[in-house]
DNA sequence: ATACTATTGTTATATAATTAACAAGGAGTA
DNA sequence: TACTCCTTGTTAATTATATAACAATAGTAT
């Protein structure tokens, strides 16, 4: 068992998703029980960090068992609060907004997507996955009376600044941006950051490790 | 100067495409220089870390007067190998796929998209962003004689395995991957894998965080 | 020209993260 | 039930990363 006093590093809360998604995938094979080592080889990670990782909320297992997959795929589940019912909008019904809105996967682990908004008339009213893009305008009222918890940023780099400012004051608590910028709010919103063309770049060095290596 | 036989960190690699949007966007505002200490203010990270990144590399600035904005963007941009004009494919013109196609950030960091594959009849031919939707029985012949080299994979599940292994056959250097499995692959193929649904559940896990913070 | 200031590159130190090791204790088996 | 074998939770050792410190040096002002 364990303290729970002593911070999460950032870096196990980043794995857990990965954990998590694993888990699931095991869960769809009917696979009732996995040791850290086998779990280690499948997801190329080393068992003593697995091990290492869950014991930072307490430890899932039993010795000489491992771990029972259902149980530990809720159990991460909890910590990262899938089980809570976290609604969601999208502000901007662009190209992203409309893939976000459309991937399934978000509903699969949990998330609600309560509605899509848009300030381009041509754009308001079209029916997106079966929901209908609404004014903008009326996304704070929306927002305090459905009590959404997280918004997601999809509008151009002009409007995030504004989009920001009138989600944190209508409470949303956390903010998924894709927004060309960084953002970093007070402690009351949470933030998550995704840029897409980042992994494009690392990816870019890769390739052009790999070449260098070929050469030598 | 620096010994170019020591690896660099990955987590010194992943840092570098925020560096390079950050400079980027100096270079907008038309800032010429700038300090180790003014770049950590403004990116929230310590200024020895900034120059101990950049030393990695061999060091692009000068002792009392800082970076030069222009040329240390260019650097970055060269490591990252984003000037090598590397082209692209994006196979499956789904909601992402044609999102990622109307991306502009792609274009303007560098890469060039050559094409657009599906194998669904009702979208081959259809426009996305100015180009035409090819038949993925095409990709093969596309890619080698345009000598693509990222593949960016936005197919269904079940199509996964299957356009991994075309993509790699016909020589593609690296792949994109946007679809639920995390790919790895031998040394000859890079890889980047992309889950857009791991930083919700991090934002969900930083929401219940601070849920408990304000209860204690 | 000279002195002063700013700021790097780089080395040393401290902190964090990962891996290894192993005792403790269930699970499986006879 | 008793014995053996697994596999965990946990502590210890190692490795990696981040921060701090500072000498070297180019810029700037006088």
């Amino acid at each position: 068992m364990n303290d729970k006093s002593k911070k999460v590093p950032d870096v196990v809360i980043k794995r857990l998703p990965r954990y998590y998604r694993y888990l699931g995938e095991l869960l769809n094979q009917d696979i009732k029980r996995i040791s850290s080592n086998a779990l280690s080889e499948k997801m190329n990670v080393t068992a003593s960090q697995i091990r290492q990782d869950f014991n930072y909320f307490g430890g899932f297992g039993q010795q000489g068992y491992g771990y029972n997959v259902e149980y530990l795929y809720g159990e991460i589940g909890d910590i990262l609060g899938l089980n809570d019912g976290d609604t969601m909008v999208i502000i901007g019904a662009g190209n992203l907004g409309k893939a976000l809105a459309s991937h399934d996967t978000f509903e699969k682990r949990g998330f609600k997507l309560a509605g899509i908004f848009d300030n381009n008339p041509d754009v308001i009213g079209t029916v997106i996955n079966g929901r209908e893009v609404m004014d903008v305008d009326c996304m704070e009222e929306f927002i305090s009376r459905n009590r959404v918890d997280i918004g997601v940023i999809t509008v151009p780099r002009g409007a995030v600044e504004e989009t920001v400012e009138r989600l944190v004051k209508s409470g949303v608590k956390g903010l998924l941006n894709f927004s060309y910028m960084e953002l970093k709010l007070g402690k009351d919103v949470a933030v998550e950051n995704v840029h897409l063309s980042d992994p494009l770049m690392t990816l870019s060095y890769k390739i052009k490790e790999k070449k260098q290596e070929n050469e030598v």
